[in-house]
DNA sequence: GACTGGCACTCAGGTCGCGCGAGTGCCAGG
DNA sequence: CCTGGCACTCGCGCGACCTGAGTGCCAGTC
């Protein structure tokens, strides 16, 4: 019931609305992608696609603007993904020169996706998970408090604020050389199963301690490691054009919400292809009018985690699926040499 | 020339267009704050301070609303700053309780300040200039690249990464052990003169790796160590209420620019109390219709920087100069402690 | 059967004019 | 120095009007 025609007028409104914002009209449409038709016949083949629910007019005597639906369609099946342009390619390589350690990689990831996109772009800080561990290090801070910090493959390095109550430098030397043995070079799920029965292996005495510091490993290690993200791009809001209360402050009130961001991605992280969410696809409803283009990245299996933007549904899909992937490429590359 | 009654009625033009937000005449005036005058008094009054330069009106025959100069008075003398409520001090030491680790306390605050001004909230990480350093490691993460890492006495943790081209677990060790004779227990600027000579104090063939690994720790102590700051509340920003483009997207953008946010806060770190600037007094100009409310904060001596919050010149200061201050003194004694 | 030209219809948005009312400035009198 | 009174200003909201883009439908043509 959708033939050809039908098909490259969808696709012709689509491109249209996206780079003009306004609703568009069957003659418009036939001067500006010459359809061999008559305004007549797209208006038929229009009112086909307005049917079977794939655009709509915001009011009668307007043209007409997909529906999230079309947008569908338009991903699915229309649109060829846009090579980056030269420009694209040097800044990403640019941008990403002379990174630091890992977390500088994810803001200048953040800030290049971002830039080439104009949207506003989230990165999720890589995955422990399936990293190794490095190093541990108990270090003493003051008399009663102290670090506990452990360093991946990858990396990161995180640490936890412990109390230190009685413990003595031999006593933190001692624990420390225990821990270290049994942790370097497992994953964090070894690592786990590892520090279950930690506290028994020293003496006593230091039990308590060890428990404590086995404690504040596990939680760095946990899942909730990580969860955390960076933004950047915010300003790109201004593209959402509409109304501030109903769109632009739902979307500000998401990104300070680690958790909504964290399930937003979440998907994308296991397939490994870029995924598309539009409008009401998205489970978090105050985002129903904003869409989601994420992708999972990351060296080979080593650490994982997704990266994407979030956007008007109003927008340029090949152009922001050809930059993810490419950004997603690019930065597992970089963070499997590096 | 500026009588009591002048300032009465300022301090009321003040509060009530921050509440309302709309420009305040001089009938609802009289009604409002009980002057024992008439209209017509008032206005001779306002018609003296629009003169002066405190208010002024948005257009012929309306209300007046206060200048930035207006408000600048009314901070420095007519307002009384506001005690906390009792739920806004629960809240403060129920939302710090169980803080992790230095970043968790700075998370934390940022989005309690953000909360309780209903303001978008900015709190610099503590600088660690005064602070001193406890432990120093190297770790290698694989044959050819490992982490420089510094931990200080506030509990920061801070890594870079370097090249190991091709030393070996001796080299690291021997490096290693130097470093820490010479570093652990000196402040951050004690420290920087002991590495300029670093490299020269290990074996020759040592020296290049010693010189890198002095670099990377120059590197962690440097002035833009303290470069990073935490922000929360961008939600409020719809308290703008003005249009998007002019006053929000500045704000937005800004906000991004963690060097304009540090320049922003910059001069409240050396008082002691909270810094009030108003509108243009800001030296970044499209902050010109913002106004900053920031404070030094930090454990005695110990470690120090700043925080603070950005909102519409409209702003309620008296509350919003007691909760950063409560903010600072909280976090202040909070860091000294945990 | 598919396409086209023509035509009547709809309706958002811009413009104009008008009246209302809040608020002002000024002045004369207490 | 304060006050009541009065004339004046002007932003804002409302309704009327017009315009133009765009549609749906229908009869005619290939």
């Amino acid at each position: 019931m959708l033939d050809d025609r039908k098909l490259t007028i969808l696709r012709a409104i689509v491109t249209d609305y996206v780079s003009s914002r306004e609703p568009v009209g069957s003659k418009a449409l036939v001067e500006r992608h010459g359809l061999n038709v008559s305004p007549a016949t797209v208006r038929n083949d229009m009112a086909v696609l307005e049917e079977e629910g794939y655009i709509t007019q915001p009011h009668t005597s307007a043209g007409r603007i997909p529906t999230d639906k079309g947008y569908r369609l338009f991903v699915d099946r229309l649109s060829t993904v846009k090579p980056l342009s030269v420009a694209e390619r040097r800044a990403i390589t640019t941008f990403m020169m002379g990174a630091l350690d890992v977390d500088d990689i994810v803001r200048r990831t953040v800030q290049l996706l971002a830039q080439i996109t104009h949207q506003v772009a989230i990165v999720q800080y890589p995955v422990v998970s399936t990293a190794t561990i490095c190093h541990v290090e108990i270090v003493r801070l003051s008399a009663d408090r102290g670090l506990v910090i452990c360093v991946t493959s990858t990396g990161s390095v995180e640490q936890r604020l412990i109390g230190l109550p009685e413990a003595s430098d031999a006593d933190i030397a001692q624990v420390r050389g225990r821990l270290a043995e049994r942790l370097i070079g497992t994953t964090a799920v070894e690592a786990a199963h590892r520090l279950a029965s930690f506290a028994v292996t020293v003496p006593p005495a230091r039990a308590v301690f060890a428990a404590a510091v086995a404690a504040a490993v596990l939680d760095i290690l946990g899942p909730d490691a990580s969860a955390r993200v960076a933004v950047a791009g915010v300003p790109n809001l201004a593209r959402f054009g509409a109304s501030y209360e109903t769109t632009v402050k739902p979307v500000l009130e998401a990104l300070e919400e680690q958790v909504v961001l964290l399930r937003l991605l979440g998907e994308a992280t296991t397939g490994d292809d870029v995924m598309v969410r539009i409008g009401h696809e998205n489970d978090y409803a105050p985002l129903r009018a904003t869409s989601v283009v994420a992708s999972g990245y990351g060296s080979d299996a080593g650490s994982r985690a997704t990266l994407g933007i979030v956007g008007p549904t109003r927008m340029d899909y090949p152009s922001a699926i050809a930059s993810v992937r490419a950004v997603a490429r690019y930065v597992g590359r970089f963070l499997a040499e590096a």
